[in-house]
DNA sequence: ACCAACTCATACGTGCATGTCTGACTTGTA
DNA sequence: TACAAGTCAGACATGCACGTATGAGTTGGT
């Protein structure tokens, strides 16, 4: 809602009918949907859950990348809507809990989509997309080393790889109907928690 | 080594030339490190990995399909060889650290291909020819609840999927160069074993 | 040394996805 | 209501990967 700068697609790009930006929605929300049934869905396959003309679909993103590229940054953006809401404050556990649950319904919806923009986008594009939610949560885990809820012998950077790695997995489970997507919450914090608030720990302190 | 049925590609199949044996074993292996630079690898790729023409490569493989599962049955089997030594009695928080340990190893050096085989093989096939690895560490972790080692307040394929989720996830870390393969292992440990062997927690018990 | 097994270059056919173009049609908006 | 903006079907060019020949040349085994 804030920067809009909509330089991506259309011709003129700044005075965009009703009409148009509604297909626009439509389609966008039709790449997350269609990569999550077939990650390699073609930009026809994309088109027909939209609804709408591969030529219509073309006429707003000229080429793949680009719309893979939309796609993934309206999820974020969309993401950050409801992330940027989550109190930080307080307990270092319970925030983390709090953002945990949040995120997981939005990688959830779009890790397919996410694995996509892998193979077609730099990199560093995705880290960017990325940076404020890495962002959110590494703060949060220092705080927590800091105050001392969070063990910290172990790096930073380990246990946010962890924190989405499980939550991955958790989706993957879901989506073989072997975890019900409500309990998906308590499975990730019963591992995350102990594991990241475990003392010293018995095994060799290296 | 045991059974060796050699079904797969070949015409007359049953004798091979040691030439052909040799030519074969390559392209497997080509396989596994072609598909680890790009997933995505055509067939022409893995040839040239190979260091053999493309119609070698159809003599011994005729479909894309066939490639990967004898590349990736090939690996597994490999992996047996060296899992299957791995002592699993005793005390079951050390057996899963031994085989956690020797099983990190096979999975940094294969995933790539798994990733790929789940793109072309139907999946009851990838199941079956984990099936054996599966069982083992399934069989250690019902055990280690059993003894009271492991909680047993989360369900056994729930533990397994966090296994493999964060050896996996310590595998992409390496492949980034963003963690020493040496001290992947300890990494891998220093989440799970507190994970598995805290008591209930004082998470909502449900 | 001989024959079969194997390799490999070249070439061909096919199917599919991307991206471009054209022209007729529909729909917003001023 | 008139015009621009947008939709959509159809066709076309291109490139790539797969899979299938064919034939001449090598290499292994006996």
């Amino acid at each position: 809602m804030t920067q809009k700068m909509a330089g991506t697609g259309r011709r003129g790009a700044a005075n965009q009918r009703a009409d148009a930006q509604r297909n626009r929605a439509k389609i966008l929300a039709a790449t997350v949907t269609a990569i999550r049934k077939n990650p390699d869905a073609s930009l026809s396959d994309i088109a027909a859950e939209a609804g709408t003309g591969r030529q219509t679909l073309y006429g707003h993103f000229r080429t793949r990348p680009e719309l893979i590229d939309a796609a993934l940054a309206d999820s974020i953006e969309r993401g950050e809507e409801v992330l940027s809401q989550v109190p930080l404050d307080g307990d270092p556990v319970e925030a983390f809990q709090r953002l945990v649950a949040s995120s997981w319904v939005l990688v959830d919806r779009s890790r397919a989509l996410l694995a996509a923009a892998q193979k077609e986008l730099p990199a560093t594009r995705i880290r960017e997309m990325h940076e404020k939610a890495e962002a959110r949560m590494r703060g949060l885990l220092e705080r927590g080393q800091n105050e001392g809820a969070f063990r910290s012998d172990l790096p930073v950077s380990w246990l946010l790889t962890t924190t989405h790695v499980v939550m991955n997995g958790a989706a993957e489970e879901v989506r073989a109907d072997r975890l019900d997507p409500e309990d998906a919450p308590w499975f990730i914090d019963a591992i995350l928690l102990p594991a990241f608030t475990s003392p010293a720990q018995p095994g060799q302190p290296r």
